[in-house]
DNA sequence: GCCGATTTGTCCGTATGTATC
DNA sequence: CGATACATACGGACAAATCGG
């Protein structure tokens, strides 16, 4: 469970908030009153409000209090602002996930790779085609570059599940973030023979270049989705100091 | 300029990232030397690090040091993660902004626009549609509902160039934070008929709810984009306390 | 319009825990 | 093991915004 009290106080109020004890437009118990529940200092509630506001639950309001944001939705929720592993959102939508492996083999990043990936020349890399099904339907392709050194022993069967959980529950491999893009691309060759894209001409891309906790780029992918398929969610804060 | 101590400070830590003067991969001087040169309590130089990690300009390393992520592109500056307006993002890309408003009109919210928008049934809304155009060129197919007390005194002539600045500066509008959904959708005859599509058949689109600072929703707004003219760009942490 | 109570925003100093080297 | 660096938490002080009387 949670190791630290902040934590735990997001998760309770998020509990609240999306079960519906706290209401849509309702202000949130002061902050000092929440200080009396949870016996804690007030920069620990704050810390948790803080997360709740970028996650999108709620929005503070200088000398009134803290309004619910929050909505329930019917909508499948696919919440962003952390990452998630393709498996993890499949399930977290009651999708039952694929995976069938297209391509599956070293290379070394030359200068190509680098303008591409970022990658320093003559980094070894894994290069990995896939194409993820959701419910037997073939949805996604991704491409996948790893660094060899930090994905050490990985394995086209291992590639058939999830990459993710090897990395982080046998490696010990500790994620930090990740940079997306986001664009629509024309459909490739590849596209069409691998996924079913109806009439679509293009796909709406996701690319992303994640970092160890230690700081080191360590994979890029695109993630190629079916336009139908595809929403992403995200949430942003005013600049306050413009004037 | 900043009103406040650790912003500044984070301008002035982006400031030498951004220059070069802190380089990617380098360590950042630690929070304790950051302490002396700025004059402030760790905590400061601790909530101006914490938001340059969420910018993606850093990102911290326990028992180790801050670590620059931070890369020189020459690529157009597209960050996202806070809030912009149309007019805003333009002039930063080096772009003409044009606008030319093909509907504007009252409308009262009913039962389909509440579904669709959030609004609550009743609510007085004022419905636009424009087209806006970057270089001369028609690219974006803009649908905005606003709230029509809050937006009072909003006129055509107004929509045509840049609503946001006239709710900021004119009408002291406090604008708080925005929820953003992408998702890519077929195109539609409106626009087909007013974007230069080529052969696409879908577009970009960028669905928004806005809030007031005061937690008000007062804007939904679809902003549908030609495909190859988008792009977007988000961050995000991997959270810990995983078992 | 002013005053006072409440509430959030900023900042400080300190203490302790934990990871890295 | 010790020194260094980041992470969490506490408590206190004052500023700034809101609201009711």
């Amino acid at each position: 469970m949670p190791n630290s009290k902040y934590t735990a106080i997001y998760e309770s109020l998020r509990h609240r908030i999306e079960t519906g004890e706290y209401r849509y437009e309702e202000l949130l118990p002061s902050e000092n009153m929440l200080v009396g529940e949870f016996g804690c200092a007030r920069g620990t509630i704050r810390r948790a409000l803080n997360e709740l506001g970028l996650q999108g639950y709620v929005q503070s309001i200088h000398g009134k209090g803290v309004r619910v944001l929050y909505r329930p939705t019917a909508q499948a929720q696919f919440t962003v602002g952390n990452i998630e592993s393709y498996e993890e959102s499949a399930l977290r939508n009651h999708r039952v996930p694929g995976t069938h492996v297209i391509r599956f083999e070293r290379l070394t990043a030359d200068e190509a790779v680098h303008s591409r990936t970022g990658f320093a020349v003559g980094t070894e890399l894994v290069y990995i085609e896939r194409v993820r099904m959701l419910n037997e339907l073939p949805l996604i392709f991704d491409i996948n570059f790893f660094r060899a050194d930090i994905a050490a022993g990985l394995t086209q069967e291992i590639a058939s599940h999830s990459i993710y959980r090897y990395l982080e529950q046998e490696l010990g491999v500790a994620i930090g973030s990740t940079r997306r893009v986001i664009t629509v691309e024309r459909c490739t060759a590849l596209d069409q023979q691998y996924i079913d894209l109806e009439d679509y001409n293009c796909m709406a891309v996701i690319t992303s270049s994640t970092y160890t906790a230690d700081g080191i780029l360590f994979e890029y992918t695109q993630s190629r989705h079916r336009p139908d398929q595809f929403l992403f969610v995200s949430q942003a804060q005013r600049k306050k100091n413009r004037r």
